[in-house]
DNA sequence: CAAATATTGTGATAATCATCACAGAAAGGT
DNA sequence: ACCTTTCTGTGATGATTATCACAATATTTG
């Protein structure tokens, strides 16, 4: 797929004409990570804007002590980088790549401008941070409230949510990430999590298939947990 | 004060010329809510922008079996109300006011207008909630791998910062939220609070002073908690 | 394919913290 | 000033869940 047919599928361009989006796309620089590799440090100085084109990243914040939290789990068409772009302070999270992962990249300069050039744009990506602020004010509220059983299932809704497929009610992570990263977003540890996911299998609300984790009757799996 | 001096504190409206800020000040329309009434109700349909011009209100999700859980105290010169007429979604929080507010509103076309009329607007406020986005991944973080102890002394770091007066080092917090707010946004228990907060006096960090707080070498306290 | 490495499962134990139950203090109302 | 209500302090108890310690699988790599 061409860079500017990726650009259509991000929500902040999809407004755009196609002369518009092709001016864009000539000014990005495409780069590609391996699974694993940091593509963002923490406190380093923002300076790019990201939009991933295929593979997926985790965002993540660090302790002091080395344990992880992970923000959110970004995939095909989402991007991130734009935070520090906005209000000039340094990052505030690590971005790795959580799969062999590749991005359209945009210097800051040319970011900017862009907002300035199409208030469209900063409309647009003013919409995605309200509802990214919406799931944050979720997850805290899951956080604070809620059994290590609930904030799992939280998870896996969240999962389902980003890289699902539903087929007849039901719906199937692929590839659903390692117990230890679900237990870092759920804010748990890895054994809760193991527990959990048999648990949830014994009720008879999920199943696992190898790598992948099928979640029945998804609609009533999430008035459940949340 | 006039309301066109309450505008020019407000960071996204700083940029603005008097003019600008005279023609917007017209569309707004003052209110006030006396302390523990509801300004806006989770689930509504969000139709107003509001900007503080004095008191105080807190933002707020419930859970079905009514814990609070609080996701910030507001104070003079901050907004709230833009998400869901960002987004389109509903409200995801409650709004009370925590003191006698007085507020001004603006109406959601008056709102987006401003949007589209002044670019420079809608620069300012993808600042703000990136700002508010990065609080938002600490809060996660902080709730994600911190005990009580260190939950509570950054809920304090956060009133500090919002509402605290520095006094060679350190900081004095007046009208420290009662316990059980401080709980809320912790989220730990009333009387963990309660524990904790002596906990902190016995190691002489902090001081309680009738209704303020005073948080001793406010430097090294966020160091120590951080 | 075997060895090495990474991930998951599971029991035992201990720490943290919520909850319950009141008593004491402070603030507000009349 | 008195009564009522709200807020705070504190002990006792139990539930949840982190942690430690391995065993059992999977997955990757030479």
């Amino acid at each position: 797929m061409s860079s500017v047919q990726h650009l259509r599928n991000v929500p902040i361009f999809s407004d755009l004409k196609d002369s518009d989006l092709n001016i864009i796309s000539d000014k990005m620089i495409s780069r590609t990570y391996e699974k694993g590799q940091m593509i963002l440090l923490e406190e380093s100085q923002g300076e790019t804007f990201f939009i991933i084109v295929s593979g997926a990243v985790k965002v993540t914040r660090l302790s002091d002590d080395g344990r992880e939290v992970i923000l959110a789990i970004l995939g095909e068409s989402d991007f991130f980088g734009e935070m520090s772009l906005l209000d000039g302070e340094g990052r505030s999270a690590n971005i790795v790549a959580n799969e062999d992962a590749e991005v359209l990249t945009l210097s800051r300069r040319d970011f900017l401008d862009c907002l300035e050039t199409y208030p469209k744009i900063a409309i647009a990506l003013l919409e995605e941070l309200a509802i990214r602020l919406r799931k944050s004010d979720q997850h805290i509220e899951s956080l604070s409230l809620s059994d290590s059983e609930h904030r799992i299932a939280i998870t896996l809704i969240r999962f389902a949510q980003e890289l699902g497929t539903i087929k007849q009610g039901d719906v199937k992570i692929s590839n659903l990430p390692f117990q230890q990263d679900i237990a870092n977003m759920a804010g748990t540890s890895r054994e809760t999590v193991s527990r959990t996911l048999k648990l949830l299998e014994e009720k008879d609300l999920i199943k696992k298939e190898g790598k992948d984790l099928i979640i029945y009757k998804f609609d009533e799996f999430r008035q459940l947990f949340s």
